[in-house]
DNA sequence: CGCCCCGGTGTAACCGTTTACACCCAATCT
DNA sequence: AGATTGGGTGTAAACGGTTACACCGGGGCG
């Protein structure tokens, strides 16, 4: 019925030219096209030249897929984050790239929020696909799935709770940013300090939370369960948690909220109620997202180094893929730094 | 010397499974092991569980690669922006992503600068990899050299100026967004009216220019090109423009700026000379970043749906993919809309 | 009873590259 | 002169999947 040839629907289908194509054009054998093309072995000037120009002429690309199946090498690197909403996304992407890129790697992209299924799928689509992976998950559970997972390609986690000896892992200092922030509240005399928590499964989360009470501990400072506001990193959240600070009978002096996007929520609902800020109640968030300084009033917050974080994971990804990386250090943890503005002075 | 086997050095190297193995363990050839796994052909049930087990045991993955040569689908999308950097990039990939994830599609992302060579070498390295690709390049020379290469993969252009008939390209009203802008501008009595504008290589930017041409010519307000000012979307550029603008003599009373970025830089150059905005001079910019609505006083801008011209662009893009689009529309305009806040009422 | 049909399975070709190995031939060494 | 080198090239075997085709056996049909 139909001719066995692809070509037969029209006369000249704009089939994309194979190797074979051109070592046809340029009367060679394949394998002297890829020693031509690559420089990985022995070939005469002029039969070079004529190669060069064959595949020029046929506009040769070489099929990646074909290429890494072979080599098993991708030039790829894998990014899987939670979610691709916001700053702190766009900054650790850039991060990513920044190192990738001088690396000489492309980026393969997915984003699965923090289920099982999803991450696992992720994962699954990505083998074969990438020479390593950068993984975030701040949730809990999932952390410890990916650690026994260690055949084949390597794995840097950021911020994820990872107990495992030998896991590469990269996170900010959450405890000593939340630590110093709420240190520097206490200090400026304040007694009463609230807290706007993130999600109960999230890693970090968990650490700000610990950093306020070891500050409220270190400083003299009751522990107030009443002071404690659940959240889970939206502005939404920040604001119904800000309304509700107010509703407390000695209302708090002072509020540190464990990002910044709750902080300018809660600071929604302050100025709402017309509170004054710092004034009555002094504001704290944590990442310094670039909003922050132009929210009013500017908003002090712990200066997280976010593209650096991006940055060094993939370092640490590129150390363990070129070789066994037997010195390098296999955890990192990344300081953060203080940043005073006029909404707690 | 050495044995063949890639087994020698340890006895127990955790190679990765491959289908053959699955088909070893579970006594089936690796023709019903593909069958039982990706259900593309009769198998009995005994025979599927018996497979699904082992495979299971063995965590198998499938090698992405290898699929995707023989399918040649890879279920990959490629992703081509002149940069990673701020709100847009975050908001574009935000809709990217949110479209192709429903699509069941990865991404991979590539940066290049608008120079040549690097979207020149982006693209070959992807060939293979992806089965289309969504390219921004703003920059004119390039969307020319990419419309002719008409070999296989589909290509959607965001916000380029590609003439070619048949080419996919979804752009944004542009024109009518700043016309809109200084028309009201126009309106509010102002009759000297400035802009900074975009690089003058950019597609954007010229057409900014041009809506804001247009606005004056039917606003019976006169050209002066000493009005227009440079500018590369930079705060930089941005806040050197402000200044300048203060020089001449009598001075604009309202300042256009082709992005937020450069109408915030004119903003800190105001306030640094004590310019009263909106009385003195009014300002508006373009875009409409998140922060606009935070810096003070808040930015008048021009509305644009970025993630939506993301996810826009790849329903595009997956149209042209699953079969020949011959109804659907090439090209997409998206209209802005006027934001209108206290830097110019 | 011979035929066809069809569910279930295996064999082998194929996708587009890289590369180990064999081969040829001229130049150099002994 | 014969052996040895080594540069330049071709042949074919991988890589790990998918799938066309052949095959086999049993049930339904004329």
């Amino acid at each position: 019925m139909s001719t066995r040839s692809p070509r037969s629907r029209h006369p000249e289908a704009p089939r994309q030219a194979t190797i074979r194509d051109v070592a046809r054009a340029a009367r060679v054998s394949v394998a002297t096209v890829s020693r031509a093309l690559n420089d990985s072995g022995p070939v005469r000037d002029d039969t070079r030249r004529r190669v060069r120009d064959a595949a020029d002429n046929l506009r040769f690309t070489p099929h990646g897929g074909a290429r890494s199946l072979i080599t098993s090498r991708t030039n790829t690197l894998g990014v899987l984050l939670p979610d691709l909403y916001g700053e702190f996304f766009s900054e650790i992407i850039r991060g990513i790239d920044r190192s990738a890129q001088r690396a000489g790697y492309q980026l393969l992209l997915s984003s699965a929020r923090n289920a099982h299924d999803e991450v696992h799928g992720a994962f699954r689509a990505m083998y074969g696909r990438v020479d390593g992976l950068v993984l975030m998950a701040p949730d809990v559970e999932l952390a410890e799935l990916f650690a026994q997972h260690r055949d084949g390609t390597p794995i840097v986690f950021i911020n994820s709770p990872v107990t495992s000896e030998d896991a590469r892992v990269i996170t900010i200092d959450n405890h000593g940013g939340a630590y110093q922030m709420v240190k520097h509240l206490v200090r400026k005399g304040h007694q009463r300090i609230a807290i706007i928590r993130g999600a109960e499964s999230n890693h970090d989360a968990a650490e700000r939370l610990r950093g306020y009470r070891d500050a409220l501990d270190d400083g003299g400072l009751p522990r107030d369960p009443r002071l404690e506001f659940h959240g889970d990193f939206t502005e939404t959240a920040g604001y119904r948690a800000g309304r509700a600070a107010l509703k407390l009978q000695p209302h708090p002096t002072a509020i540190f909220a464990a990002n910044d996007a709750m902080a300018i929520g809660a600071l929604s609902a302050l100025r709402e109620e017309g509170v004054a800020v710092p004034g009555a109640i002094a504001v704290a968030g944590f990442d310094d997202i670039p909003i922050a300084r132009y929210v009013s009033p500017p908003l002090s917050s712990v200066h997280v180094p976010i593209a650096q974080l991006g940055e060094r994971a993939m370092d640490l990804l590129l150390g363990a893929i070129v070789g066994p990386d037997h010195g390098a250090a296999r955890r990192v943890v990344l300081p953060t730094t203080l940043v005073i503005r006029k909404s707690s002075p």
